[in-house]
DNA sequence: CGGCTGATTGAATCAGATCAACTGCTGTGG
DNA sequence: CCACAGCAGTTGATCTGATTCAATCAGCCG
């Protein structure tokens, strides 16, 4: 594995263009973190963030009395701590490895110097944030529709405008779908069924046209049910 | 209203250090868009980003056969164009004013300069979003629990890691609460009641004590019911 | 032709929303 | 100082959308 790919193992670089992961990856390193041991704890500055390859690390507060509240469970291709490195802040919890472990560690410091040079790695790491953050509150949205039908409504509506035609496939199994939209393979089949009947949309089989797509929108806005 | 108000009127950028907000200031100007006025095309080179300071704005696509599909209506404090012009790609749909209205706009190529020169405020930009994403992702995180129950278990324990302490205020009158967990006041009521009657929390008017940290976790997870 | 998987349909059940009534607190004006 | 309006919160009865359970159907591959 080159180093290329160590960072391209995590998430969040992932998507970077070949020469800013290389030029990041030239100021990261791998550590090994035993099961166990301590990674960072709460208040130190924030030196560099990381990365999990392997293992997983745990997020945790230590209260007064000395319990411990987990805040978070990580795993491979998670990144932690980067927002306290980017803000300048210290550590505002406790990171330690749950198993035997592997991360990637970028300096703040190096980070820094490198994003000074190269406004493009900068505007490439803006441009994954912004394309997650975009992607994300169209998820909110969705998921804040409580019906089946307003869901599937603004799905197809989306489509609709991703494939720039009336007549969808759906790229999907209908189980799929289903488990996207937060319900089960026979809620949909109803759905589909019922919208089909009030004549918003014609099925056959995994294509779907679209008849109405004002009234689709209604539904979508619960201006109208089904 | 001076400069720096103006680029922090866009909720993007609200967040920034003074001095990162005066000097992206520097470089932005606004622009006034009549009802109707094209911003910018589909297709186009992306020569900078938007912002609505008043009136509306339109996204959409136009169909190969001249339909206008409208992906989005912003407002007011929203930012677009942001991420093709961070990728550097063309502007993928359309924009134009819906009403008579006032925008920001903040050129790639200064803004690009200017990250070169203050890597200072890329972390700052990167902070935001960072903090951003991770905001989202728990709401989603949440979202996606379907039973009430779940849901107010997780936000328990989540006030419990904030307030580091087994004895929570709620620090919103209950009716909002209830929103904020997509439910009603009287649906939160007999919930918090059945958790009280099954030993895992106290509950004293906004006061809530929690008893049994363990088993709320396991109804966040959906381990075990009401 | 079986036998598998994905999709559909029907009947029973359940969680939560809705509707409506009631409690209890707080603040204000007579 | 009391009375009463007003609002947050609670409780009960009912209704509805969606899941669950079960059976069936369609297509596909060996």
């Amino acid at each position: 594995m080159t180093q290329t790919d160590l960072v391209r193992a995590i998430d969040f670089f992932n998507g970077l263009p070949d020469a800013q992961a290389a030029a990041l990856s030239a100021i990261a390193h791998t550590e090994r973190a035993p099961r166990g041991k301590e990674i960072f704890r709460e208040g130190e500055e924030a030196a560099g963030l990381y990365g999990v390859l392997e293992g997983r690390v745990k997020i945790a507060k230590l209260s007064p009395t000395g319990k411990e509240q987990i805040l978070h469970i990580l795993g491979p291709g998670e990144l932690f701590a980067e927002v306290p490195v980017f803000a300048g802040k210290s550590y505002p919890a406790t990171a330690a490895a749950v198993d035997d472990s592997r991360l990637l560690f970028i300096p703040r410091r190096a980070f820094r110097d490198m994003l000074a040079g190269d406004p493009d790695l900068a505007m490439g790491m803006l441009a994954i944030l912004s394309t997650r953050l975009r992607e994300f509150a169209r998820k909110i949205e969705a998921l804040s529709l409580k019906e089946v039908p307003e869901r599937l409504a603004a799905h197809l509506l989306l489509l609709r405008g991703e494939q720039d035609s009336d007549r969808l496939r759906l790229d999907l199994p209908k189980g799929q779908l289903a488990a996207l939209l937060g319900t089960i393979p026979e809620t949909l089949s109803r759905v589909l069924k019922k919208m089909a009947e009030a004549g918003y949309i014609r099925v056959e089989g995994s294509q779907v046209t679209v008849a109405d797509t004002d009234g689709l929108s209604a539904l979508a806005q619960g201006l109208e049910r089904l």
